[in-house]
DNA sequence: CAGGATCCAAATAGATACTG
DNA sequence: CAGTATCTATTTGGATCCTG
């Protein structure tokens, strides 16, 4: 299962696919969805920070990607229903695997990030003897 | 390994990780230090297609966040090398099944991609009887 | 309810020129 | 060689208003 295939067309390939599975909302979006089906309002709501523009843009694309399905009854009100594709589902792993590293870790990196911070500090603002 | 601590908290610490270590380049960079120390050049030459300032500020990051170290060699000319630290070694597994994954589906992806904008183009063009 | 359309502010990326 | 600094072009995201 190793990649090793002509280097530039895998990497502009797979930077595009990154660029969308390593996004933000859609991380949010799949993890949601992996509990099951969902309302654009109730992802709304559970995905806290998102506007309803981004959520729409997010949903369209991963909808193109074939990782969600998205089902309208011609009601009204209108209901929207977003579900994830078998594709989607495969994807849970992978994320899951990046989240549980993320979470594992944050603390290590902050760390990282605030001493790395001071340093800089240290170096731009060298001497300040007393006041 | 399950993840369910309090949820604004998580998603946006977590947000901000992911976007660091689901971006395109930083996913090549650590990709390629996998192998082994690289010099700054060597890392512009193998990853196609970024700009020297992408490849400086992402190092920088990758560095403020403790997944890569920078050693400079005070020589002339200038010798600079970056390596993976343990911490980011531990990315690699994560970043390898995502990278795994992308290549595994980026067929499905484009095709699915392809036939999603064939049935818009349908949809806002829609009659166009002979010529 | 579930968006589409529009406007605008901010973040981001590339190209270029310069430096120790 | 390995950057830094700067300028600009493009992308991105949020806010707002409107509709079936």
């Amino acid at each position: 299962m190793s990649v090793e295939p002509d280097e530039a067309m895998v990497c502009t390939a797979m930077g595009d696919i990154l660029n969308r599975i390593g996004d933000k909302w859609s991380v949010m979006v799949v993890g949601r969805l992996k509990g099951g089906t969902m309302r654009f309002s109730e992802l709304r709501r559970a995905i806290d920070g998102v506007s309803q523009r981004m959520l729409t843009l997010t949903l369209r694309n991963l909808e193109r990607d074939g990782l969600v399905t998205r089902t309208v009854y011609p009601e009204i009100p209108p209901r929207v229903e977003y579900a994830l594709t078998e594709l989607g589902q495969t994807l849970t792993g992978p994320i899951g695997a990046l989240w549980d590293w993320a979470a594992e870790h944050q603390d290590a990196i902050s760390q990282s990030r605030t001493s790395y911070d001071r340093a800089q500090m240290m170096a731009h603002e060298p001497i300040r003897r007393r006041a």
